[in-house]
DNA sequence: TCTACGATCTTT
DNA sequence: AAGATCGTAGAT
């Protein structure tokens, strides 16, 4: 019997979102039976970028955001579409990871019931997939990833190399920002959404 | 109240 | 290339 893995502290989610991101992939995200390794993520950072859901201030959908680093920011995207996100930084500050793809470590099985028998990247790669494999919906919202509860962040395997790219769906936002590399993957994971539509790898 | 529109996925 | 499907935000 080996003790249950240590759920990260609300430091790691504490520092500059850029970097959080890029921390955040190879980890694992445990969601009772369910575990799976986090290969793709994109930065919504603040004050200044107009792609993120803060950058117009404070609203009723996207107060989680300025909560304590570690909360769940779950939202509905097209009406049909449940995306996670992992608060970043300080209390207050509206700065948030988009969690868009991973690979399976454990719960093959419950992850293809839910995914309509999918088993390949089909299964998890893109945040709406992602949420549904892992039966996330508006019950996580506002909830911490940092105490005991029905989703959590671990330490996993981290990358050994990582691409970037723009993000993906942002077309509204300002050029710079639109443009900027901000949406990070593991290098030669197949469980990724959009691989072709990488730019860099390795910018730090 | 009314309207427009998504940090997407699936099917045509 | 377009429909699904609905909560949010900004305008009225």
């Amino acid at each position: 019997m080996t003790a249950p893995p240590q759920p990260l502290a609300p430091e790691a989610f504490a520092g500059e979102c850029l970097a959080v991101a890029r921390r955040l992939l190879g980890c694992h995200l445990v969601r009772g039976e369910v575990v799976v390794r986090i290969t793709e993520v994109e930065a919504y950072r603040w004050p200044d970028d107009s792609a993120n859901h803060c950058f117009r201030g404070r609203t009723p959908r996207n107060a989680p955001m300025f909560g304590p680093p570690g909360t769940a920011y779950v939202y509905r995207c097209y009406g049909v579409h449940q995306m996670l996100n992992l608060v970043t930084q300080p209390a207050g500050e509206g700065a948030a990871v988009l969690i868009r793809a991973a690979e399976p470590v454990a719960g093959h099985g419950i992850i293809a019931s839910r995914r309509g028998g999918r088993t390949g990247p089909d299964s998890l790669a893109g945040p709406g997939r992602l949420a549904a494999a892992l039966a996330i919906d508006g019950a996580l919202n506002g909830r911490s990833v940092c105490a005991p509860g029905e989703l959590q962040v671990c330490a996993g395997r981290p990358p050994e190399r990582v691409r970037c790219g723009p993000r993906v769906g942002i077309d509204y936002a300002e050029p710079a920002h639109r443009d900027a590399p901000w949406r990070l993957a593991v290098t030669d994971s197949a469980w990724v959404s959009h691989p072709a539509r990488f730019t860099h790898e390795e910018q730090r």
